[in-house]
DNA sequence: CAGTCTTCCTATCAACTAAGTAGGAATACT
DNA sequence: AGTATTCCTACTTAGTTGATAGGAAGACTG
């Protein structure tokens, strides 16, 4: 039960992006912010374009913004874009395990896990997790 | 969301010795019907019995066998055993991955499909998986 | 009791994939 | 034309997966 780091820094990126309320938010803007590495990131953005997540603008004035409203776009949404199937077994998609024997039963328990986080993760919406109360919406550096 | 092969593996071998019904069964069997490389299994073997999972015994009628009953072992116990913790956000528990501003409601998504994921696993017993109906329990070669 | 065989156990090394880096090509604005 | 930015491709690094070799412990045979 592993989430990658690149799924990771794309759903932090999302939520970014939707917090721009609509207005382009460029690539370096968000690896700052959320610190992620760019380079990496920009691999992550275009993955998350050719979903049909973001929308890219390019020049001097560029940069992304969603392509649906935040209320429209899941957690699993965004998942899927950069990580294909929800939950793989080494490497291949849960449904099509494989299994032998007496491990035949395994299946089941990948499909009810399966099942249990995209219970969750195609519930919550961007504009759920930008809703959470504790929060400051400007940062407040150095209290310490 | 990734199983490893780590994991999946250690799952099919603790099958494998749940279903020899309290005998020691030897690595390379196991190896032999769960189709796992025999060098890799005997490092997670290894994980299992430092986890007290599993006994082992050499010599010429060595092998291994469950520490407790069947019924007493969960998938979750398997998984924790070999792979740290439950769930992982690259490479980190869930419960501290230290989200910064806009990103902060991300925690309580992981920290959601962690507990959905601990009620299947840690539900499920060995035993369990070993009573599914559509198992012939002696293996029938070459159907095809 | 010596010898041998089988098995578990440990350490080391190669292949593969994910993570992170760097630089260049294409595009849009001034 | 010039500049800023997205977009694409190749390269390095770290961790996982899998293979190989040899040592240590128990069981049997003479």
């Amino acid at each position: 039960m592993y989430v990658s780091a690149r799924s990771d820094y794309a759903l932090r990126a999302m939520l970014a992006v939707a917090a721009g309320g609509g207005e382009l938010v460029k690539a370096a803007s968000l690896a700052d912010v959320q610190d992620i590495p760019l380079s990496f990131l920009q691999g992550i953005l275009v993955d998350l374009r050719r979903a049909g997540l973001l929308l890219s603008h390019r020049g001097t004035e560029g940069g992304y913004a969603l392509a649906r409203p935040a209320n429209e776009i899941t957690v699993g949404d965004v998942l899927r874009a950069v990580g294909g199937s929800l939950t793989t077994v080494r490497g291949l998609p849960a449904e099509r395990a494989g299994y032998q024997g007496v491990a035949t039963g395994l299946q089941d328990v990948w499909l009810a896990v399966h099942g249990a986080i995209a219970l969750v993760v195609d519930r919550t919406t961007l504009a759920d997790l930008l809703r959470v109360p504790n929060l400051p919406p400007v940062d407040d550096p150095l209290p310490s």
